[in-house]
Formats: structure tokens, C-alpha cells, sequence
DNA sequence: TTAACCTCCGTATCATGATACGGTGTCAAG
DNA sequence: CTTGACACCGTATCATGATACGGAGGTTAA
């Protein structure tokens, strides 16, 4: 297997080269050493595999913190698949809140487009008002 | 009306001092003129109400940026309702659009948990090579 | 009168997730 | 042998939404 240089790389995960540095530095992805004779690093490898975890953990919704522990945790001997298991769930949870929080958002909304007559000048809009009326509760 | 001074207008909206000359710098609000015996700046009156409609709309999902653009809309004569109701329905369709994706989301992180056995190592989670595939998609 | 508390203002820092820029080095094709 | 495309690396900048810090000066109550 010839060595992935780095834009090889970028170009097969979706993540920009510049991305990928960035990652490296958060810590991410390790940088692949420099081979002994010298010239472009190898991405392949362990290295791609990371890059499109990432690529699809972000997809499901992680953030970059979270998909380095995700990545540490797999990295660590005796992990349990239980322990992955409970982060799925705990990122599933979230997302349902947020999901709740703002469909709130969105029935309140409905209301204010509901109860707005959508005619005369706006400083008797009935929307404004009740943004305004909103931030007491 | 004695003047509200900038921290009574925090302590009155719930934003903090900071966040209000974060405000104006943003110039969300305008910085009210200091008084011509010296003293402190009257946040009261017209100040209060931008306060506490920046507040509300924020608890409504509008950024910064969109709360800048309704208050210009409000503050500009001739302003229509219905230009207001616009936005309003804008907004709503756009939190519908982050409901159905985080709810896709969701719904595939459930396959994932189902799919995973919950036991053994995680070199061979389930989870772990579902989200490796989850990026070329 | 003096401590405690406030205003005012500029500047810095944080978190998150990148993208952009500038310079040097390497390599291969024409 | 030169031109172009990369790689490599450090540093800077962006957007978003704040919070924190430092210091000068005003106000107020004990």
C-alpha cells in the first residue's frame, strides 16, 4: 500500500487539509510520522480510519470533545462496548431535549404567526409585542 | 421617571453588564448619551424595551444578527406587519428544518444501540464500525 | 470620612470549529 | 531547468456570544 499524503487524504474523508492539521493539533488524530527517508507523511492507515470517524461522528451530532473521548476510549485497552453503548444513549437523550426545546420554539412561533393579523405599520404588530412580553417569562 | 441606571437594567432584563455594552458594541442597542450634569447613562424607556426584546427573541431561537435586522425593521417608518410576520415564519420554517434533522439523527443513534450486543471489547462494537461507515454517507 | 459599591471604558480571554496566509521545501512533467 | 502542484509549518483571522480584568472616577451609607 503507497503512503496517502495528506491531500489524498483530505480528499477522500470530505475533511480539508487545513481541517485535518487543525484536528492534529486539537489532538485528534496523531501526525503520522515522518518517514526516514524523508518527504510526505502517510495518512493512511489508523489515521484515515480516525479522519472518517470523525467525519461521521460529527455527522451524528458529536462534538469535537466528545469524539476525542470516543476516540480515547476506543484507544484504551479493556474497554467494554457497554461504555460506548452509554454514550450513544446519552448523546440520544440530549438530542431528544433539544429536539423538545425547540419544537417549543417552533409552537410558539406558530402562535405569534397565528395571532398576528399581517396588516398595518409594525409598532402595533402583534409579534413584536409579544417578543417583547416573552422576555419576562 | 428617575434614570435606570445600567446595572438596574441588567438586574430588570436578566442580561448581564457586560453583555449589554457587548450590545452596543454590537449596535443592537445605542448607547444612551450621558447626561449633560455628568452622571451615569439612562438605560430606561426606549433602551429597556430593545433590552428586553433582544432577551425574548433570543429565547425564540433568533441570533444576534437576526435580532439586529427586526430591531432596524421596527425602527425604520413604513415597516409593514406582515414583513415582521415573514421573518417570524422564516425562522419557523428553519427550527423545522433543525427538528427533522436532529430527529433523523436521533432515530440513528436508536439503530445504533439496538444494533450494539452491549458486551465484549470494543474493537468489535457494533457502534464504533456503524459510525466509521456513517462518513461515507 | 472612609469603605463599599457602582459606572465607564478599553482590552483581553474563552469556547467552538474552522479557514486563510505566507514562506520554504520537494518532486515530477514538460 | 523551470514551472506548477503539493507538503509542511507557524501564525493569523473569522464567526458567534459572551465573560473577565484593570483602573479611574462617582455615589452612598455608616
Amino acid at each position: 500500500m503507497q503512503p496517502l499524503k495528506i491531500g489524498q487524504a483530505a480528499r477522500e474523508t470530505g475533511i480539508g487539509v487545513e481541517t485535518i492539521r487543525f484536528y492534529e493539533k486539537k489532538g485528534l488524530v496523531t501526525q503520522p510520522p515522518r518517514p526516514i527517508d524523508g518527504g510526505a507523511r502517510d495518512y493512511g492507515g489508523d489515521t484515515l480510519w480516525r479522519l472518517k470517524f470523525i467525519s461521521g461522528a460529527k455527522k451524528l451530532g458529536f462534538s469535537l470533545a466528545e469524539i476525542a473521548e470516543i476516540l480515547e476510549l476506543r484507544t484504551a485497552p479493556n474497554t467494554e462496548c457497554v461504555a460506548m453503548q452509554a454514550r450513544a444513549r446519552k448523546k440520544r437523550d440530549e438530542i431528544q431535549e433539544r429536539i423538545e426545546g425547540l419544537a417549543r420554539l417552533r409552537n410558539n412561533l406558530d402562535e405569534l404567526i397565528a395571532a398576528c393579523p399581517g396588516r398595518g405599520g409594525i409598532q402595533n404588530c402583534s409579534i413584536v409585542g409579544a417578543i417583547e412580553r416573552s422576555s419576562e417569562k
